[in-house]
DNA sequence: AGGCGCTTGTGAAGACGTGCACAAATCGCG
DNA sequence: CGCGATTTGTGCACGTCTTCACAAGCGCCT
């Protein structure tokens, strides 16, 4: 466990305002920004307007200001706000000035895309440890990681202090997967495999499912297709039944 | 409301119910109840009750039966849901009846995965094309497709009536990617690069961006260790600032 | 045939998120 | 030193989403 937290601003000894507890939908933007604002930097900006910033991460700017104002964050009327100290802001508020350890499970297709990426190193992670069920695929080395037996899970989470854990295995195998995980104490996972999982109470799950945004834009084009099918009938297009007719291209066959 | 004319049944000459506007939060959780429908047919029920799916794809009850009821879908009262129809509802609704082609650009590390993956094709999706912008890719043959230069895109786009574009290339390139997609005649886009794409109106963008998904944990860890870590304090822990100067908590006060 | 238990569908209320519009604050300049 | 240009921070109104609670409907059992 982590012992001495120094609950102030991570460089200076400036009064950071400590974990307000943020709307959910802000701390989803405040990554977003975080991204943004280091693309200004890189850039040479020292600061940014929230106009510019809002631009920059693709938003409304009275959002950003409200979501900013949330974290208690300073900016400057007539300036605009300071790349680097909101940088360390939102850094900080987001628990980013440790890096935290994540471990992998399920070293196959998708794992090894994930081990092999280093977009996680440069927003705050490391990948501290790679495991698998698959006797076969321990003992493999990726990216300088030795992928290791699941069952030395307990031993790993110890070692390397894990903080998150993603989950990268079969459907059928991700509740077990994330009970272990539970049991060594981690209490955020990330989730790919397409099913629901249920874990204690303060244990945080994200999930991603492609399927799921694909089908999300399927929806979209078949709405769509349907609208210019009917570009007459005006308003009633969203409810004019297809029987039969317009069954041109927008139209998924009705015949057998 | 609409006779009892065989409602969904997209095999017979159905009357479907035909796209009413679905708020998008219902929307994003059609495919998890679709999900949790075939796990459900496969194991051999015929019929589900609201509680029984909800529990199933992890939702209230309530919210599942007012998402199910804007589809104007027809359970039974004091039966439940017949799971065959109801699938077929839901996939007519997403627009899976057709298989959707889609075109993956950038074959990398990512890509590779995604090429691999066999999720798709049984959530109603085909991977009509593999592209890539270096040569030394271009003709490797994955999972039976070979992959083609992206400056084919057109010529692949009229083949194969590529409905949806996934971009997995670094984000330098993705902007440039996301044009050529829009201007062979592609409206959707699910965006794996971490970058803010522009794209005409009535093009639809998801993005998935796994850092995103890590530093959105990393916050609520923060929050859970902070919490943790001044137990005697109670409710004031979420206001209590470091420095004393607690000026901008809440309270607007004149200052001095 | 009628009653009873079960489940859907939905009205209403509240929580949450969004965006406008503007006062307050700050800077640069004359 | 004051003024105008600029930009933040936020009150307010509006829209969306969630959740409760319950009447209406359905099938089964007696
Ligand atoms: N590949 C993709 O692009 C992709 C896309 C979306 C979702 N997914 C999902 O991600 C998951 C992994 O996909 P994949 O293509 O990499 O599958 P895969 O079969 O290639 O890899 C799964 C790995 O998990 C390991 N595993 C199985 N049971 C385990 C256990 N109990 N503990 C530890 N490891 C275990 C297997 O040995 C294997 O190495 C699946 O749930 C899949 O649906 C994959
Ligand atoms: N690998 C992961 O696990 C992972 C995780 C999250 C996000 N991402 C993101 O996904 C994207 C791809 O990641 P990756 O690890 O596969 O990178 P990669 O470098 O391995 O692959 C990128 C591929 O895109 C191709 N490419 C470059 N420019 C192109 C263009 N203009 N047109 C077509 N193809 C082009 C390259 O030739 C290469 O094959 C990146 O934006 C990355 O940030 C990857």
């Amino acid at each position: 466990m982590s012992q001495h937290r120094q609950p102030g601003a991570p460089g200076r000894a400036g009064a950071v305002p400590a974990l307000p507890d943020l709307p959910e939908a802000t701390v989803a933007r405040l990554p977003e920004y975080l991204r943004a604002l280091h693309n200004l930097a890189d850039a040479g900006h020292e600061t940014v307007s929230s106009e510019g910033l809002s631009a920059a991460a693709g938003v409304n700017s009275a959002k950003l200001r409200k979501d900013l104002s949330h974290l208690g964050s300073y900016g400057t009327r007539g300036v605009g706000y300071d790349v680097a100290l909101l940088i360390e802001q939102i850094e900080y508020v987001l628990g980013l000035t440790q890096r935290r350890a994540v471990a992998l499970v399920g070293v196959g297709n998708l794992g090894h895309a994930l081990a092999g990426y280093d977009g996680f190193a440069s927003r705050g992670f490391r990948i501290a440890a790679l495991l698998d069920a698959d006797p076969s695929r321990v003992g493999e080395e990726i990216n300088g990681l030795v992928v290791r037996h699941v069952d030395e899970l307990p031993a790993v989470a110890t070692e390397e202090s894990i903080a998150i854990g993603v989950i990268a295995t079969p459907a059928a195998a991700a509740q077990r997967v994330a009970d272990q995980l539970v049991s060594v104490g981690v209490t955020s996972i990330l989730n790919f495999a397409p099913c629901v999982l249920s874990v204690p109470e303060g244990v945080d799950v994200r999930k991603v499912d492609l399927a799921i945004e694909l089908q999300i834009l399927s929806f979209h084009e078949h709405r769509k297709a349907s609208l210019t099918a009917l570009p007459a009938t005006g308003g009633s297009a969203l409810t004019a039944l297809p029987g039969g007719l317009a069954a041109t291209d927008t139209q998924e066959a009705i015949g057998t």
